[in-house]
DNA sequence: CTATTGCATTACTATATAGTGATATAGTAT
DNA sequence: ATACTATATCACTATATAGTAATGCAATAG
């Protein structure tokens, strides 16, 4: 096997070993694999839980945090909840919300990496082009 | 702060701080990570993947291995192509497809897990209804 | 009681895209 | 040249869902 420079690298061999023995993945398996990731394929999602973080916050304060419509926010928080990303603690009139699986910012955190890398490659490519000494 | 029992908790914690700090995500961040996600978000594309693993396969392969339409299949690898998810090589007739990005197999794994967690939970509380002793 | 506030829900429109049959194209064989 | 094969693309339908204004509803205030 080739050597691997990066301890990511040697970590996501190791995970891909299990994954490809452990899972033969059920039409079902894979339903609940794709709907957690299009919990995160929603900007608006993304942009409340950046604004969340660690801290709880009310519903009223995420909108000033996110600039966004009451309505709307509402309707992703209830999907967030019902998809048990955020927890909800009710304090008379106001809703108070938390992340409550934090390995999304995991799951961020790697899909950010990955992007700077893509978009590093490609800036390399660019630069290849313009001045190709 | 808590003391954190798993090894991925503290992983959480330490990447939690370092996503805080270093991202204010920009719109186009946030569109760029979300449509990543969007990416993973098809269960079909992550038949697909699964299918791969780590060897390379022609379309007909694919498709016997997916049991799914052709143009379907060639649409969904053209658009993981574009991503950068998987590579292309065309050999006379046959385009082989790999994965290129393995670490969708470890964003695959943490939401596997996530998953079973949450299943687990939700199991011992109906367990719990039945059977409350 | 009525008014107000904070949030959830409804009803709707607009958009994006998965799936599919038909067709196009490129490589190979004869 | 024609025929065949492997893949890609086109044109279309059907479905899902994001955003939003209007409304509902529950908790507190007066």
């Amino acid at each position: 096997m080739v050597e691997r420079k990066t301890d990511v690298g040697n970590r996501v061999d190791r995970r891909l070993d299990l994954f490809m023995k452990k899972h033969d993945l059920s039409d079902e398996a894979l339903e609940l694999i794709a709907g957690r990731f299009r919990m995160l394929s929603e900007p608006m999602r993304l942009r409340i839980l950046n604004a969340l973080g660690e801290n709880e916050m009310s519903v009223t304060e995420i909108l000033s945090a996110t600039g966004a419509n009451q309505a709307n926010v509402s309707k992703h928080l209830s999907i967030l909840l019902h998809a048990g990303i955020v927890s909800r603690r009710k304090e008379g009139l106001t809703a108070n919300y938390r992340v409550a699986d934090k390995t999304i910012f995991e799951l961020c955190d790697l899909v950010c990496d990955r992007l700077k890398d893509h978009h590093e490659t490609r800036q390399n490519a660019l630069a290849n082009i313009f001045a190709p000494k």
